[in-house]
DNA sequence: ATAATAAATGCAATTAAATTGCAATTATTA
DNA sequence: TAATAATTGCAATTTAATTGCATTTATTAT
């Protein structure tokens, strides 16, 4: 498991983007730069709501936007709900684990992550737009009752 | 990209798994075991019922029971739906490719997969309980317009 | 074979994540 | 500061998947 060490800085992020810089846009950054695991929609909209008020709508909205974007990258569970973390220089493509316990998400080593996906670099004539690696199980701290 | 070999017999699966016997269930069985890639629960619902009525909740529930007793195994795409294949010893755990043009899912070397998948295998303390590598982009045929 | 019991199915309604249309608001640019 | 373009809020919608319940079908015991 791994945890975030780079940093960037929001307004620069969608500057370099050309996205126009809106509270909405820059709250739900904010949350993504310091979050230390993916997060849902639901999670963002729900810290983010604690203090300032946003549309849920706008969330999917400005996530789409940051995927498009390459800011953002989305990680589907199993249980069909996207988790979303940053896709900067910082934190390249790697595996997860979601535990279905505590429903967290949790990213894995980037290393063991990239050498798992440097073995699929190769699928002649398919072009590969992306590529996730997901553990599901849960995780330690559920293990020993940690949930409780 | 592999091709299904191993053959299993859908009677002699659902009495092994103490499922019982009934015309549902040995159509989708028999479904799941000639695929030669995984099928969603509409793809299987439309093949079934050309020739027989199924109702679509019923597939829905005999997927789950398969998954349950590991006959079948799902496999979620990007895109939030799930499509499944046979779960038996002549198919492994594996990697698979989604095309996102004709929704197409296709199976990946299983050697390269289990490769991928070993580096995983110890996460101290979090346990495992499914493990998914999952490729999206085009497929070679859609690549040279072949879904036109 | 038949009756009793248990399980599976069909149907309608529901859930929940995600998407869309449109009017109102806010940001960017000239 | 005004004009233009983009974003947001809200309501409605979409769609995969789930649930409750009555009916049908399969399994088991007699
Ligand atoms: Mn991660
Ligand atoms: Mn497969
Ligand atoms: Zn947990
Ligand atoms: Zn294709």
């Amino acid at each position: 498991m791994i945890k975030k060490i780079g940093q960037c800085n929001s307004l620069q992020v969608l500057k370099d983007a050309k996205l126009s810089r809106t509270s909405q846009r820059v709250a739900v950054l904010d949350m993504l730069i310091n979050a230390e695991r993916p997060l849902t929609v639901i999670q963002i909209f729900r810290n983010i709501n604690f203090h300032q008020k946003i549309h849920k709508v706008t969330i999917y909205r400005i996530l789409s936007s940051f995927v498009a974007k390459d800011i953002a990258r989305g990680i589907p569970t199993d249980e069909g709900i996207n988790y979303y973390e940053m896709a900067c220089r910082h934190n390249p493509v790697h595996a997860h684990f979601y535990c279905k316990s505590c429903k967290k998400m949790f990213c894995l080593d980037p290393a063991t992550s990239s050498r798992a996906i440097e073995l699929f670099a190769d699928l002649n004539g398919f072009k590969i737009e992306a590529l996730s690696l997901n553990i599901t199980g849960v995780c330690s701290n559920c293990n020993k009752g940690g949930s409780l």
